[in-house]
DNA sequence: GACAAGCACGAACGGTCGTACTATTTTTGA
DNA sequence: TCAAAAATAGTACGACCGTTCGTGCTTGTC
């Protein structure tokens, strides 16, 4: 690793927290340049524009994201007991970053601003539900879910689960968020398990 | 309502559209102004501090939300006919404004930032899990939900499904998101319903 | 030891930010 | 009708925005 693609590391790092902490959009060049120790065009010109910037954490953090939750399940025996490690892992992620997934509150930020940011917010949306649907996938198979699973409305189902303890995780600080959290992934899990 | 109640209320109406389509933190005092063909300077005389602003726009928004969603859905028959209103009624006031709920986007941002922005933004949020707490109640009332219904759990999990709505509509745009409510709202109800 | 390439720097650009003052206009109520 | 009050405009401020440019260090290669 050179020098250049050692610092670009650590600004995307540094970047990324910011951003899970303050939204994409309140990370400023400025700001982030006195977090890392940089000059303001030093740190400019690694990326050429403040959205290629953006775009560069999104996809940091989408690496990232593979690599402490989806990977990890992947190792685990298929069925429901990698669908609860998925969960585990994504709960463990939100509450690794400050502020919360970066996904979750970007999506929000940039679902009406046409461009490469938004663009690549899709696409890794787009991805991690194509993870949630080959997984119910992976547990008909496995013979824990019913052959006529229909696992597209499964992903919408779990992710929206997921959103849900976001919320109430991060904003409301709920103590409670860990029962609702099990109690719905239970309900979720029987509806759609072969054993009725 | 005098001149100056009737353009703060103008004010408002123009900032929630836009803190819906760029997130709250985008709506800047300049834009706004011009927006509402104002002086910076008289519409800031409006508010005394761009907080205070933000603040506003939530509080309005929060009152055109409970004419919209809440107290429409309290005129029809309690129990689940009661749910599905309320599920419709918000939907559309999601896609009523341009950008998507407000509450959504804006918890995302300020989940990390405390202040007085927060504060109201979790305070709506706690009101409308209430809400959808006590029309459990009503349901069990009505004889639909189940004597040991947890009301709180419910309010979780339709909340749940709720964002998970608003993100396949807004974000992906996804065509099949209305199979997608539908099935997951069947499946609550029938899970919660004394009918098994 | 000369040279090019990669990397970071400081200064400066035109803009916009939120906010503070002081006018000036418009509305209001007796 | 007219003065008081409210609403809006004007101007200025320091700070920061994203971006550009010219410059000087390192570092490795010939």
């Amino acid at each position: 690793m050179t020098k250049g693609e050692d610092t670009k590391s650590t600004i995307l790092e540094t970047g990324l927290d910011m951003a899970s902490r303050l939204g994409l959009e309140c990370v400023t060049i400025g700001s982030l340049a006195k977090a890392t120790h940089l000059s303001k065009s030093g740190l400019f010109a690694h990326f050429q524009s403040k959205e290629n910037l953006q775009v560069c954490i999104i996809n940091h953090a989408a690496e990232i994201f593979w690599e402490n939750v989806v990977a990890p399940s992947l190792k685990v025996q298929a069925g429901i007991p990698r669908i609860k490690a998925l969960v585990k892992n994504w709960v463990r992620w939100g509450s690794t970053l400050t502020g919360g997934c970066i996904f979750v509150s970007a999506s929000s930020d940039f679902s009406d601003r046409p461009g490469n940011v938004r663009d690549a917010l899709i696409r890794q949306q787009e991805f991690w539900l194509d993870c949630l649907s080959r997984i119910a996938k992976s547990a008909i198979k496995a013979g824990d879910f019913r052959e006529d699973t229909d696992c597209g409305q499964f992903a919408f189902d779990l992710y929206s689960l997921l959103l849900g303890v976001h919320l109430y995780y991060k904003l409301l600080r709920d103590r409670e968020t860990g029962m609702r959290q099990r109690s719905a992934l239970d309900r979720l899990l029987k509806d759609y398990s072969t054993t009725a």
